[in-house]
DNA sequence: TCAAAAGTGTTTGGTTTACACCCATGA
DNA sequence: TCATGGGTGTAAACCAAACACTTTTGA
C-alpha cells in the first residue's frame, strides 16, 4: 500500500453496502446513472456503506443526494443480494488490484452484503458528481452497458424487472418527468420501460382514469405536428395512489 | 456475565441477521411459528444470523430447517429493516437483560440489520423446534399475537401484507395445504390470508382457470353435507405459474 | 397541401360479478 | 326430511382491445 486513503471507513458498519440503480428518462430512452472507477476503469452502479447511526433508507438517500445533487427522490429497496461469491472480481482486475495502486483495498477486501434500492430522478435536474473511488460519473443508455463490476448488471436487470412491475400497480412518472409533460411523453416513458409499443387512444383513457392528472390549458408548442396539451400530476392523488395502488396491469 | 455461553457467533457475520415469518394453516386460521425467549419470557419470530461462507438464503433455509425439521420451504425475501433504533429494547426488559443472566449479551449488543423472510409451509408436517436461545416454539394464531420482542411485530406486519400481494400475481397453497385438499380447503385459504369472503362459484372458476390444479375421482368423505372433490396440484404448471405470475387479482 | 401527430369516440369481445338451481349428506 | 354445504350454469355489468374519423401543425 503505497498511498494514503482520505477514505473514512472507520464509520461504516462492516459488510454492509448498498446499490443504487438510478433511472433517469431522456431523449426517449431510459438512462442509469454510472460511475467509473478511478483505478480499473470500470464501470459501477453508485453505492455506499452505512454509518453506525444511519438507516439504509437515509444511507441511500444520503449517497443519491451526493451523486445527484438531488433531494426527495423516489427510492424503493428491491432486493438482497447477499452470494458469499459475489465480491469476487475476476482474476485480470485482481491482478491490477494486487499491484497496490488502491490504498482503500482493506475495505473492499471483505465480504458485502449489498442491498438494492432503484431510485426515479428527473434526468434533466440531476449533476452528476463522481465519489472518491471514481473518475466519472454519467447517464448511460441501456443499451450501452454491456459490462459493469461485480454482480452490477445482475443488479441493475432486476432493478429493471422490479421497475417493470411496479407500472402494474403503482403510478410512475412524477419522479422521471419535468413538472410539465405531455401525454405523449408519458406514453414514451411507459413503452421505454415496458419495451413494447402501446395504443395511444387506449393508454390515455386509462392514464386519465387513474385521476392523477390534471390537464393545463396550455399547449406544447414548437413540435412539427398538432400541438399536444400540457399535463401536470395531481400530488394529492398521486400520493394516494402510491399508497393504494392501481388497478390492471399494462 | 456469569455465565458461559455455547453459542458461536464467531462463525457469524457481525450486524446482520433474518427474521422468518413462517405462515401455516390449520383450523381455517392463518397460524405463525414464534420462540419463547428464555430469559425475558418475550415471543420472537425465529431468525437467526449468517455464516462467513453462506448467502442470506442459504442462512434463512437453514435456519427455517432448525426450527421445523423441513427441508424445500417456499422462502421469500420481503424486507430489510435497518432503523438504528430497532434494537432497543424496553426499559422493564433491558433492566432484566441488565442483572447479567445472559452469557450472549456481547453480541447482542450489536445493532443488527435484520433481512425478512416470509416462509409458508405444511402446518401437519413442521415439527417446531426452539432454538438456542428459546425455551418454547409453538404456532400461535395471528389474533393470539398481542407483542413481540424488538419490532417483530412490524416485520410480521409487512410479512403479512406482502403475502397478500402475493395472492394476486403468484399461486399459493401448495406449500400450506396437504397433498390431497378440497376446493372448499383452498377457498378458505384464501379468505383467511384476504381477510374477506369471496364467491364460492366464482372461486372455483377462477382457481380452475389458472390450469394449477387436478381433481381426483376421490372425494372427501365424513363431512355432515356433500363431499367435495378432493384436488391437487398439477406441479408443473404451478411452477410455471410461480415464474410467469397470474393475472386478476382477488 | 399533405404527412404525421394529436384529440375524441365507438364497436367488440372477454372477464368478472352476482345470482339461481339442483344434488348429496348426516343429524 | 331438512338444513347445510357443495357442484354447475347463466344473465348482466364492466372493462380492455382494436379500430375510425377529425383536427392541427410545420415543412
Amino acid at each position: 500500500m503505497n498511498q494514503e486513503s482520505k477514505f473514512q471507513y472507520e464509520k461504516f458498519l462492516n459488510h454492509i453496502s448498498l446499490d443504487c440503480v438510478v433511472f433517469g428518462f431522456h431523449d426517449n430512452q431510459l438512462k442509469v446513472l454510472l460511475l467509473r472507477m478511478k483505478f480499473t476503469k470500470e464501470w459501477a452502479l453508485p453505492g455506499g456503506f452505512v454509518k453506525e447511526d444511519e438507516s439504509l433508507e437515509s444511507a441511500a438517500t444520503r449517497v443519491l443526494k451526493e451523486r445527484t445533487c438531488l433531494d426527495n427522490i423516489f427510492l424503493k429497496q428491491f432486493k438482497v443480494f447477499s452470494d458469499p461469491q459475489r465480491s469476487n472480481t475476476n482474476p485480470a482486475v485482481q491482478d491490477l488490484i494486487d499491484s497496490g495502486a488502491n490504498p482503500d483495498q482493506s475495505w473492499f477486501n471483505q465480504r458485502f452484503i449489498s442491498v438494492g434500492y432503484y431510485a426515479l430522478v428527473d434526468f434533466s435536474k440531476a449533476e452528476p458528481q463522481p465519489d472518491y473511488f471514481s473518475d466519472l460519473c454519467e447517464w448511460k443508455s441501456l443499451n450501452e452497458i454491456n459490462t459493469l463490476i461485480l454482480d452490477h448488471l445482475q443488479i441493475l436487470n432486476k432493478a429493471l424487472e422490479n421497475l417493470r412491475m411496479q407500472l402494474n400497480y403503482q403510478p410512475i412518472g412524477y419522479n422521471l418527468l419535468p413538472d410539465k409533460f405531455t401525454m405523449p411523453e408519458l406514453q414514451k416513458l411507459y413503452e421505454t420501460i415496458l419495451g413494447k409499443e402501446l395504443d395511444r387512444r387506449n393508454f390515455q383513457r386509462k392514464m386519465l382514469s387513474y385521476n392523477i392528472l390534471i390537464r393545463l390549458e396550455e399547449r406544447k408548442t414548437g413540435g412539427a405536428h398538432k400541438a399536444p396539451f400540457l399535463y401536470e400530476f395531481n400530488l394529492e392523488n398521486y400520493q394516494k395512489a402510491l399508497q393504494n395502488g392501481l388497478y390492471g396491469g399494462w
